[in-house]
DNA sequence: TGATAATATGAGCTATTACTTACATTAGAA
DNA sequence: TTCTAATGTAAGTAATAGCTCATATTATCA
């Protein structure tokens, strides 16, 4: 798929290797081919950061429904486990869509994700409300995947990567976030 | 000068509008001058991205410096303005590293700048060893800057930027980080 | 089967870009 | 002033990238 190979493409040499010819080579198709999909470039990096952003979100929803009654510990740590696994498949493709995105007109359809993944951080800070400090929801939603993001890029992209310790440190920032107070 | 002209490409355009023509004409110079300097485009950007690092550590040991005996609260409040401050200059230019330090092979002269501030980065666990949960330094000095960064991208690259919302998210952040225990 | 629509192909066009190089200008010493 | 070294210039080159389009293949339906 013309996605998958993009990916793949980011994946091996950055921004810099990412070329639609590069592209279709790679998923097997004609450049022609590539141009019927997509009206043109800006338009695969755009399709790859919805794909990514929409996985993301099954991925973290997934977590959190698996563990319905468990510890806000736990569940944090479930939370982080799930985000992590896209950093794990391509972490250069992650920060190749953290560029683009800056650069690309999709702020507004970009907030849609962050209001689905909003609701999902405000149902647990409701449910577990007495282990929280008090702390704006529209706050957290915000800041808090791109804690688990930075300590996850952070301790995963050395050499070698460093998962447990990323996990550990994702989950440090997530509950001192959560339960600091003043 | 050529680091100038480059960073301003890159804010006003991202990676995208990054070329050493570009550069050279917005800096004033023929590209035959540029070449003279640099000896191709990457070593540009790792002169940017050396240039960066060094700014960034020289502004956050000012402020460490102009506090001496304040609360840790205080402090980081006050490290977490002075790392801000470079991304309220050029936020897609720090984006722009971001990416472009993984591709680039300069891992080994950045470890440079990590340990200068990690040096920093103990020396204020040491001072507030009390206020502070157990934290492994070598594990804080890699996360904390990291989270910083986080959650300056979150807040900063808004449109309109919020400003004081990410030093209270960053804020937040830090300090549940250092004193989260268990 | 035959006709039509839908999709796929890739050579090639055009613009861009990283980089070279032959030449011009300036700086400083003798 | 004159010679030399250092620095600057920009037209030009080769390669690359985004994208088009005339043609070919496949799918669908009568």
């Amino acid at each position: 798929m013309i996605l998958d190979a993009a990916t793949q493409i980011i994946a091996a040499g950055g921004l810099a290797g990412f070329n639609t010819n590069a592209v279709a080579a790679r998923a097997g198709v004609s450049i022609g081919s590539l141009y019927q999909y997509y009206p043109n470039k800006d338009a695969v990096m755009v399709a790859l950061i919805h794909r990514s952003q929409q996985r993301q979100l099954e991925t973290v929803a997934g977590a959190i429904a698996s563990l319905g009654d468990a510890s806000l510990p736990e569940k944090v740590r479930a939370i982080v486990r799930a985000a992590m696994q896209h950093h794990r498949d391509d972490a250069l493709l992650a920060s190749a869509i953290d560029h683009e995105e800056a650069r690309l007109p999709i702020e507004a359809e970009l907030s849609a994700y962050l209001m689905q993944g909003g609701q999902m951080v405000r149902g647990l800070l409701i449910l577990h409300g007495a282990e929280i400090a008090p702390i704006d929801p529209d706050h957290a939603i915000r800041t808090l995947p791109a804690l688990i993001r930075a300590a996850t890029d952070a301790w995963a992209n050395q050499s070698p990567p460093q998962l447990d310790r990323a996990e550990e440190e994702a989950v440090r920032a997530v509950m001192g976030y959560l339960q600091w107070s003043g």
